[in-house]
DNA sequence: GACGAATTTCGACGATCCGTCAATAATCTC
DNA sequence: GAGATTATTGACGGATCGTCGAAATTCGTC
């Protein structure tokens, strides 16, 4: 319902007659309509900080772990494509006031887990010199900014009208790649875009890291 | 109320209480409440578009003219808050099914101008030879990758509780500002942030092309 | 198995909201 | 000033959210 019709076209009346519990059931274990779709967020968020665990291990330079992050979230729009855009419509809504306060927080912290881990990884790059930091450049401001690339790439090209009229030049995913790689290259974070085959570290990350993932996407096309 | 409570917490009933005019009668002018906030859109694109058309006409390098687009988004935030946050909740609702066919048209076709205009800045660039495309990117795709960051930011810093747990490191506004001269060095786009004064050029972007907004946004503080 | 308590489940109900429409008020034409 | 045309209104139907007392189910004890 979510999927088909936004936040207004998940209607609880038809929910319950659709799943084998009814009203009443449904409301004691989600305190609104708003907390229900939360529930779904942290469902959502929990799986992809899995990916995001998974994915920080990896072994390389930082920016080669960076880019496995970046993996990890392709991974997870490709195998939860229903998640990803559930996730996109709750942050959207204003769930913020009308969810319930524990898993607002739930919600609130996992997001922090992956923020932080992001944050690790550029810390980690300008302890080793791979990456220096201008002011009013800091770790937390890069990883805003490549956390606001993924949101807004993944916003206005699955959301919104295309804003261009041909046949949209780059696959969203493609396009949310490579903004990265190019802003990380702006940082001047070595090793740079083209001094590296990172081709190659998606191979390596794809066969280390998600190896049954990677699979499934293949099977699913 | 849609600042407020966002697009549920606006109720045509109160909206007719609030107004000197009854709900037929507003219901005369906009066919459903979605096509009321997207006639607030339209305002807020078509005030924007304004502010790029003139932007757009900054003598400079192709460079210097996207920066002044970016001046151009920025007073558009400081001068009109509601409208930029009144246009994220309204591009985010679902108001693509339910608004007025004409309504979106124009909405689509103002925006659409907006992004041919970024477009044609990058091709200017290409042009000048200041901005060599590896591919596989567009002009079409840069143009998209900039609009990312720019709503992206706005919406990960304005509508989500903050990533990071201390103070924001950055201002939104700056944060986007600094993103933004950070992927176009990424692409190469000459001249470099470190190569060039655009502290000096957005004096002169502001002195030449927003005079008297630059006056409000320092007397509002 | 039987009976009562505790817990879970249910769907009817009140309140709210969206969009309509027949009735009313206002304006215009001659 | 009377009739016609247009503008305005607020009550109404349909739908939805969240509640709450009643019904059903489970559990504990004999």
């Amino acid at each position: 319902m979510l999927m088909e019709q936004g936040f207004s076209g998940l209607s609880m009346d038809r929910l319950a007659e659709a799943t084998e519990y009814s009203k009443g059931t449904i409301y004691q274990h989600f305190s609104t309509k708003e907390d229900l779709v939360a529930a779904l967020a942290v469902q959502s968020i929990e799986y992809r900080r899995e990916l995001f665990e998974r994915a920080r291990a990896f072994e390389g330079r930082p920016r080669e772990r960076m880019f496995a992050i970046g993996v990890a979230d392709e991974v997870f729009g490709r195998l939860h494509p229903q998640y990803y855009k559930a996730e996109m419509v709750i942050r959207l809504a204003n769930l913020q006031d009308r969810a319930d306060v524990q898993r607002r927080k739930l919600l609130q912290e996992r997001d922090r887990e992956c923020a932080a881990w992001v944050r690790e990884i550029v810390e980690a790059a300008v302890a080793d010199g791979d990456l220096t930091l201008r002011p009013p450049w800091t770790p937390e401001g890069i990883a805003s900014a490549i956390f606001a690339i993924a949101v807004g790439t993944h916003l206005g090209l699955m959301h919104c009208e295309p804003l261009f009229e041909g046949c949209q030049a780059m696959h969203p995913c493609c396009l949310k790649r490579e903004s990265i790689y190019m802003i990380l290259d702006g940082f001047g974070w070595r090793p740079l875009f083209t001094e590296w085959d990172y081709d190659a570290t998606r191979i390596r990350v794809m066969e280390s890291i998600f190896p049954d993932e990677w699979r499934r996407i293949c099977e699913e096309g």
